[in-house]
RNA sequence: GGCGCAUUCGUCUAGUGGCCAAGGACAUCGCCCUCUCAAGGCGAAGAUCGCGGGUUCGAAUCCCGCAUGCGCCGCCA
């Protein structure tokens, strides 16, 4: 895997990464971590740590690279320039590399021209042909020149892992450049040079790369090296089908953490966009996937990026989590929503928690979901607090029987509490729903509660008829929320 | 403009010539369960398999053309 440290780690990348790991481990192979930073302007050290995070997040871990090292190091791009100049004069000395003296200005010029007579905007070999002795001369006069690779028109194939076989007629190209006038190695050398020296034998990455990938193979081939197998994963789109850019929602796993999607959900979720076993199944956990991936089974079109999927897959592994470990990867969100978790508290969070487990889509859910529990006082609209077709009298009548009969009973007993309470909606000729509601509004300031009985019983007896008490207060003096 | 790759329900996809008048999942809708919301169960709707030609007794599956989408065509990666 090579990412380029000039951004977010996105859904796109993180998904080769997972490809690259699952095949590296069901094959017993190297998984190997090479960092692309030939562009010195864009790369920046910052995003290589955001990348490193995202992939520990998701549970992609390499045997060489940064961090760790390895037997082929170093293992950023930008710290082997010494071994592409090397294998630059190699070229150089076959006559398959020559010097380009013309401006970027220039070759710019060249193409927009191009581009609006609807050309091919390829170079026009203007220094193919200059002999040796006029190079040295003007590079002798202090002239710039870049390497250009001298391209013969010839059909070039390979079979692509993914693909299937695939084909490109070079004598479309034009001579491309290999080297910058700076010195520097352009990417798409420096990793054929990277990929041989460090015995890579397969090489995943996005469609963008596959026209790289017969250019790649013809300079394999003029440095007389083995090229490695190539896999092209199609690229994922957006819901109006075009590349996912970051305007696009959700879609860096740095924002997948801040938003609280779990990194089994995500890692699930991103195995299955392009990818299936073949079979109905859905859920996967990492060790599944080693089992089961294979590249032959990745799908060649573009999948597009659904987050609907993604919460979905994100709840069930929310409610097949242990509470205890659930209460902990919670507890930042809710702290970031503001409520305060104190550690004696520890248990009455965790027991609220465990009632908004299975209603619960991502863990930043919490905030909203748990808030009743924190709340010095809910504030209920009167709207809901009141009985449905009843009067704020009547309503207020009601709740003060059902503060006095848990003054008197508590509400730890959740069947003695439904029980009790039912029997008092019985006496007061009203349905069980039309009594309940009240009291959830009154107690959380919510219509949609975990079951009311459980709730109150988490809540406590202080809690709850303290709330119940404001409750009537507000049904019997309207006007006193009126902010 | 050239070249490459792709095209099955809104989305992810199963499908490799007869088992497909196309199966599953998410989303949607309905019913059940039910103190609300979820979860769960059951069910519905949703794809003339991009279009047009061929090959074949038979095509979503093979071939050709077209259309559309995406990618690349940088001294970016």
């Amino acid at each position: 895997m090579a990412p380029s440290p000039t951004g977010a780690l996105h859904i796109g990348n993180a998904r080769t990464a997972l490809y690259n790991y699952l095949l590296a481990r069901k094959t017993g192979g190297t998984y190997v971590l090479r960092i692309e930073d030939t562009a010195r302007d864009r790369s920046r050290p910052e995003f290589e740590k955001t990348i490193f995070d995202g992939f520990h997040w998701l549970g992609i871990e390499w045997d060489e690279g940064p961090e760790i090292g390895g037997d082929f190091g170093p293992y950023r791009q930008s710290e082997r320039l010494d071994l592409h100049r090397q294998w630059l004069e190699k070229l150089t000395d076959s006559g398959r590399v020559y010097r380009c003296f013309c401006s970027p200005d220039e070759l710019a010029d060249e193409r927009k021209r191009a581009q609006a007579e609807k050309r091919p905007p390829r170079y026009s070999g203007k220094c193919r042909n200059l002999s040796k002795v006029e190079a040295q001369r003007r590079l002798d006069a202090g002239e710039e020149a870049a390497h250009r690779f001298r391209v013969e028109p010839r059909t070039v194939e390979y079979r692509d892992l993914v693909l299937g076989d695939v084909r490109e007629d070079a004598g479309l190209w034009g001579d491309f450049v290999v080297c910058r006038s700076n010195g520097d190695p352009v990417y798409n050398f420096a990793v054929v040079v990277d990929d041989h020296t460090m015995e890579i034998t397969d090489v995943v990455r996005g469609a963008d790369h596959i026209s790289n990938t017969f250019r790649q193979i013809v300079m394999y081939e003029a440095l007389e090296m083995a090229p490695p197998r190539f896999g092209h994963l199609p690229l994922i789109l957006n819901s109006k089908k075009q590349k996912l850019s970051k305007r696009d929602g959700t879609v860096s796993v740095e924002e997948f953490l801040a938003q609280g999607y779990l990194p089994e959900a995500v890692r699930n979720f991103i195995a299955l966009l392009g990818w299936n076993p073949g079979d109905e199944r859905e859920m996967f956990g990492l060790e599944d996937l080693v089992d089961e991936y294979s590249l032959d089974r990745v799908s060649s079109a573009n999948p597009i990026y659904d987050i609907d999927k993604l919460d979905w897959f994100n709840g069930v592994y929310i409610r097949n989590m242990p509470v205890a470990e659930l209460a902990s990867r919670a507890r930042p969100f809710v702290e970031s929503a503001g409520l305060v978790v104190t550690s004696d508290g520890a248990d009455y969070f965790e027991q609220a928690v465990a009632l908004e487990q299975e209603r619960v889509k991502k863990l930043s859910d919490f905030g909203d979901a748990l808030a009743f529990f924190f709340a010095d006082k809910v504030e209920p609209d009167m709207k809901f607090l009141v009985k449905k077709n009843g009067t704020a009298g009547e309503t207020a009548d009601a709740l003060q029987r059902v503060l006095e009969v848990l003054e008197e009973h508590g509400v730890s007993d959740v069947e003695k509490s439904e029980e009790l309470l039912r029997g008092l909606a019985e006496v007061l000729g009203w349905k069980a729903g039309e009594l309940f509601m009240p009291i959830r509004v009154g107690i959380t300031g919510s219509r949609a509660t975990p079951p009311l009985f459980q709730t109150m019983r988490v809540l406590g007896k202080e809690r709850v008829t303290k709330r119940l008490a404001s409750a009537i207060y507000l049904l019997l003096n309207p006007e006193s929320q009126t902010p």
